[in-house]
DNA sequence: GGGCTATGTGAAAAAATTGTCAAACGGGGA
DNA sequence: TCCCCGTTTGACAATTTTTTCACATAGCCC
């Protein structure tokens, strides 16, 4: 999942950092307000990880600005260095949907944060699609590995979905076809093309191959 | 719901207290009117219960300054001994929103703040839409770029906020013709010309383009 | 290895989509 | 009525996508 981490002690963000990103979760992080509520805006994020007590602009604020002004309304977990009521109730008032005191295991901040994912995910309907560092979002159509964003064609977001849906399955030529051009198939074999420039932008530039072919199968999608 | 209460009678304010807080509201207590005018400006509340007769700075004086000086528009219920048409002509006068006469039962001091914070809710649906320097008003139907006042047509207005409601996503030339024509779609694709003309004026006098097409699909609204 | 088929490669043509803009249309207000 | 404004039409250009096709390479079976 993609995690926006606004806190200023570089100690609890590597802190977070270092736990979360070998399980395979991109973060970015902004030690300021100010820069918080930019990336918030401009990027979608499963979930937002806010400290209250920030340079500039405060957590607090910040998260009204953005449930009121900028209506954006990606899941907001809160950090706060006390245990108190007021703290609670003023969070949850601003639109916080979860907090959390510090100082607090990290495993238990990812507990949080999937449990927040999943709610949210739920009443949402597309989901961030991944493998590896390939990631595809279904609502925005819009493709990235290792960060950088991936330039695809209608064909090659199709494909590319239809690969990252049955991970590690190996999915038909045929199947491939229909999902493409419905019952109509070409009579000759357009599809090794189209793989051939999906592949282009999506493997070619990275050490790492992630479309496989089996031979007299079809494709697979896999980090191996 | 947060509210600030503001009156200087010990007994009353008891009264509320012990009624509203076992409720899980969450109250703050101001018994002189500087006090109150401070609160209600610093904190962010979701209703003020404001008395007329207060020492030092009254309650009609302190609710004009709130909505004059302070541009707070926080629902204020005032409360008022006598019940008197001219107390309540001045109180709306001034910007209250709501007033009840002593002595009145906390049920229904209740009741009524709860409409008056559920209809501020309700009127702050449709605020202030935004991504990166682009704003727009549906209130009052106004854009604007990096300051500058655009002007809109209807249908330009209307294809703007489809796009703002749904930033980072991609919205389809289906679902963006619906929007404008409801069922009977145009025969041919005027869409195009609309978004052309939407975009010189949204887009093009500035660096920074923020209507993207997606080829195949739509259109989105991003700042990258 | 030899023969066969499946798959990869890539340029170039064909098709589809989208952008651009001037001109025509048409309804409501002066 | 006429004019103004927003809207639509329609033609053409620009861009992007999709297909075609020829040849190269790789894998499988005997």
């Amino acid at each position: 999942m993609k995690v926006l981490v606004v806190e200023d002690n570089r100690d609890i963000a590597a802190n977070i950092a270092d736990y979360l990103e070998p399980k395979g979760h991109v973060l970015d992080f902004a030690a300021k307000g100010q820069l918080g509520l930019q990336l918030a805006t401009s990027e979608r994020y499963d979930v937002i990880v806010l400290d209250i007590m920030l340079p500039g602009l405060d957590g607090m604020t910040l998260c009204r600005r953005l449930r009121t002004e900028a209506r954006v309304d990606t899941p907001v977990l809160m950090l706060t260095a006390r245990d108190q009521l007021n703290d609670k109730l003023e969070g949850f008032q601003v639109g916080a949907d979860d907090y959390l005191v510090k100082p607090f295991s990290v495993k238990e901040l990812e507990v949080r944060l999937e449990a927040l994912v999943k709610r949210s995910q739920h009443q949402g309907a597309g989901r961030l699609l991944q493998v590896a560092d390939l990631q595809y979002d279904p609502d925005t159509m819009s493709a990235s590995r290792d960060g950088k964003s991936l330039e695809l064609n209608p064909i090659q977001r199709k494909l590319l979905e239809a690969l990252l849906l049955n991970t590690h399955r190996v999915v038909s030529r045929e199947e491939l076809e229909t999902l493409i051009w419905g019952d109509e198939l070409p009579d000759n074999d357009v599809l090794r093309t189209h793989i051939y420039h999906l592949r282009n932008i999506v493997d070619k530039p990275f050490a790492v191959k992630l479309i496989h072919t089996v031979h007299g199968a079809g494709y697979r999608l896999q980090n191996d």
